[in-house]
DNA sequence: CTCAAAGTGCAACTGAGTTGCGATAATATT
DNA sequence: AATATTATCGCAACTCAGTTGCACTTTGAG
């Protein structure tokens, strides 16, 4: 039951997000592994590290699918209050780690919250 | 040059904004209005909408492309600044007026910054 | 009324992500 | 170490929101 392998799959696509601590499109991850392993196993393999709570995911606001590695500050209780920054220009999104205000709403529960600003990074401030 | 005509498929579109003051999944549009006008109307109705200042337009934690009512309150220089509050159960989402603070970044330009708030609205608290 | 330009419907396409299933490989059992 | 068990992989085919090309229709400026 259950048992989670560590396979070839699997370390490669850890070793990647521990190389580049920023987070990563799936979508781009399949592009890059091209040949090296399956589409469909890249998403698997994300939807595992997801599940076994190493990445988190979210949605850019391209609407693709983003992975990061869930820091060890962050991954207490409220791990969904979660900050992102994506690059109008180069596209990459990066994890922030402030503290975010949440509104309050009269009569809703409000469950997580996902801030997504969008600019330009220093890179690409040229 | 670049005149906007008001079509039946506008007029349509626009009066269901009107009555409906929340925020619209293009693809509900679609169903609704399926028989009344084709699926490929509704999204460049939507489109044209959107680039007249009328719509603005964001991605649910869906992923689908939603669209609301620019409020005349918030149609001046910072209409980025929105956040936007969906029901985890059904679906629905909310524009909030509040205000929303933007955290800065170091060696960052940001130009818009979308909040989502994800829980449980009034009716679906039961 | 006329006619160019804006808008529409249809059908075919795009592309991110998913699913079913037989083959493969990691772990447990003997 | 050999075998059994089952998680994982690769492939191909699928899904489905959204887009595109193109011929046809409607709008409104002159």
């Amino acid at each position: 039951m259950g048992t989670i392998r560590k396979t070839k799959a699997v370390q490669t696509i850890l070793d990647i997000f521990h190389e580049n601590r920023e987070a990563l499109a799936a979508i781009k991850l399949v592009e890059q592994l091209k040949g090296v392993m399956n589409k469909t196993t890249v998403y698997r393999v994300l939807d595992r590290l997801e599940a076994m709570g190493i990445l988190h995911t979210f949605k850019g606001s391209d609407g693709f699918r983003w992975y990061a590695m869930r820091s060890v500050a962050s991954s207490s209780d409220q791990s969904a209050l979660h900050p992102h920054f994506q690059c109008r220009e180069c596209g990459k999104i990066k994890c922030l780690n402030q503290e975010l205000f949440i509104p309050q709403i009269p009569n809703h529960k409000i469950d997580s919250a996902e801030l997504l600003l969008v600019g330009q990074c220093e890179n690409c401030l040229s």
